[in-house]
DNA sequence: GAGTATAGTGATACTCGTTATCAATTTGGT
DNA sequence: ACCAAATTGATAACGAGTATCACTATACTC
C-alpha cells in the first residue's frame, strides 16, 4: 500500500516528501518543501517535488492554496472538505468546517442558475506566536 | 480628478484601460485586456497594463482573483467588501454580500487568537447562459 | 530470485505570466 | 512655454511550473 494514491507506486522520493509535510503543519511552497528534503539529505530533484505534489493533491492528500503572487502553496489534510485560517507569517494553519457558509454558497448559485458550483474560502491572518508583541 | 486614484497622472493610456474595464462585466486576464485594447486601436504596452492594473487594484477599484493556473484576473467593481459568484467559462460575475460569512470569520479568527484577518471567498461556476442544454 | 514491462526520476530546456530597466515622452503646475 | 517628476514602452530579466527524454527503480510474473 501506497500513501500516495491507487496506482502510483511507492518510491524513496515519495515517501520522503510525505514525511517532510507530516512534520510541519503549515503550508509550503514547493521549492520550501524541495529545500527542506535536501536539508534532510533526501535526494530529491525539484521536478519530482512538483509532480508528487500534483498526485497528492489530485488524490485529496494535500490542500494547495494560491498566494497573490501566484506562488501555491501545500499542506498535508483531512480529505474532507473545510477551510484554513492560515498564518501570513508562519504559514500554521488551522481547519475549520462552516455548515452556514456552504448553504449560503449554493442558495447563492442557484438563485443565479449557476450549475456545477465550487468554492474557495481562505483566512489569512497573524498567529498569537507571530504577532508582534 | 483622475479616475486611478490620488498623485497619479490622467493618462491617455490608463483612461483607455479604465473604459474597456468599463465595457465588460466579467473577469478578464491582463493579456485579454491588453488585446482588447489593440483591437479598440489604442496603443498601450503590456508593461502599462500591468503597472495600470496594479495602481486600480492598490486603489481597490478593480478586484482581483488569482486561478488555479496562477493567473490573475481582474474586473472593475464596487469599493466596498463584497464575494464574487464568477462564470468559469465566460467570466462573467455577480457580486454577493455575506454578513454571516464574515461574522463567522471573525468569530473564527478571535477564537484562535489570529489577528489582523482578511478573508478571500471566491465561488465558482457555470453560468445559465455557458451551460451545456 | 531472475526477468521484464512500465512507472518514476532528474537534469535541463522551455513556457509563459509578470516585473525591472532605462531612455524617451508626456503631464501638471508655474 | 519651461521644467521637474511621473509615465510609457520595447525589451531583457525573472521565476514558478511543465515537458523532454535517457536512465533507473519498482512491482509483478514465472
Amino acid at each position: 500500500m501506497t500513501s500516495i494514491g491507487v496506482g502510483a507506486r511507492s518510491t524513496r522520493q515519495r515517501e520522503a516528501l510525505v514525511h517532510v509535510l507530516d512534520e510541519v503543519d503549515g503550508f509550503r511552497t514547493a521549492q520550501q518543501l524541495h529545500a527542506m528534503l535536501v536539508e534532510r539529505g533526501d535526494k530529491v530533484g525539484i521536478a519530482t517535488v512538483y509532480r508528487s505534489l500534483q498526485l497528492l493533491a489530485d488524490a485529496d492528500l494535500v490542500d494547495v492554496i494560491h498566494g497573490d503572487d501566484g506562488e501555491s502553496s501545500y499542506r498535508r489534510c483531512s480529505t474532507r472538505h473545510h477551510h484554513h485560517l492560515v498564518c501570513r507569517v508562519c504559514g500554521r494553519a488551522v481547519e475549520a468546517q462552516a455548515p452556514a457558509v456552504e448553504m449560503w454558497v449554493d442558495a447563492m448559485a442557484a438563485e443565479h442558475g449557476f450549475s456545477d458550483v465550487s468554492h474557495d474560502l481562505e483566512i489569512f491572518g497573524t498567529c498569537a506566536d507571530c504577532a508582534p508583541r
